[in-house]
DNA sequence: GCGACAG
DNA sequence: ATCTTGTCGC
């Protein structure tokens, strides 16, 4: 789904904290929030698991709205940037793209675990690897990074604006009755309500989204056998990284 | 200084 | 995220 021709190399992902922060400052400019027209028939969910200092991304392909599996991909790679609240996409963005580029089928639109724009600089994950493959997606995390909400009923499907001062930035989604919400903000080439009805209608009755919560677990199992071939286990040969 | 802090 | 046992509830 991801063509090598086709990835922007927006910028390099061999920086340290301080210039991966000028990096989101300049991708702000790109954030384009407007309705997806077209049918969304497909959707790709991401995870993100790990083994030490390897990284176990999976992909699933789901069609939509009835989530039936379509393809699933694993990748295993080496992670050397730490995790920093606020910079996600620089220790996850290099092995999720790896991951993307074995992907066949082309998914309308990419579910990601963690921020859209409800992010300090708007450049959750979601955003900025939307914005770097030029594909709309979404951002649903499980906590909340930035932003203030209230009123949020306990009903499932329930759901609150989330708040940045006086910017909306997302929504607190109540997935499911009495149980703590998921923080759902488009990521890129999507609005508001389509990135709130799109997790809404992916909800199976758990609290995470079906397609992500498969995800999760097969990112998990995928891991489980990295763990067996301990340190006899080598990356996926890369298919896009440089400098 | 204090509190917050995606995975 | 990961380290970890049992336990309460649908």
């Amino acid at each position: 789904m991801i063509e090598q021709r086709n990835i922007s190399r927006l910028h390099s992902w061999q920086v340290d904290a301080s210039g991966a922060i000028l990096i989101q400052l300049k991708l702000r400019k790109k954030i384009q929030l407007k309705r997806k027209e077209g049918k969304i028939e497909k959707i790709a969910a991401i995870d993100v698991a790990y083994e030490k200092e390897k990284a176990v991304a999976g992909v699933l392909v789901f069609s939509y709205p009835q989530l039936n599996l379509i393809e699933k991909v694993s990748t295993v790679s080496s992670v050397d940037f730490p995790y920093i609240p606020g910079l996600l996409t620089f220790r996850e963005g290099p092995c999720i793209i790896d991951a993307l580029c074995r992907v066949k089928e082309k998914a309308d639109l990419l579910l990601f675990d963690g921020q859209g724009i409800a992010h300090p600089r708007r450049m959750g994950i979601a955003t900025h690897l939307g914005i770097y493959l030029n594909i709309s997606s979404i951002g649903c995390a499980k906590s909340k990074l930035t932003g203030d909400y209230n009123n949020l009923a306990d009903e499932a499907g329930s759901f609150a604006p989330l708040y940045d001062g006086n910017e909306l930035v997302g929504f607190a989604v109540r997935t499911k009755k009495d149980t703590r919400p998921v923080f759902v903000s488009p990521g890129n080439l999507i609005d508001f309500d389509q990135a709130l009805k799109i997790v809404l209608t992916c909800c199976r009755g758990h609290r995470i989204p079906e397609p992500l919560r498969l995800a999760h677990i097969f990112a998990n199992s995928e891991k489980q056998r990295v763990r067996e071939n301990g340190k006899n286990q080598k990356d996926c040969f890369s298919l896009f990284r440089w400098t």
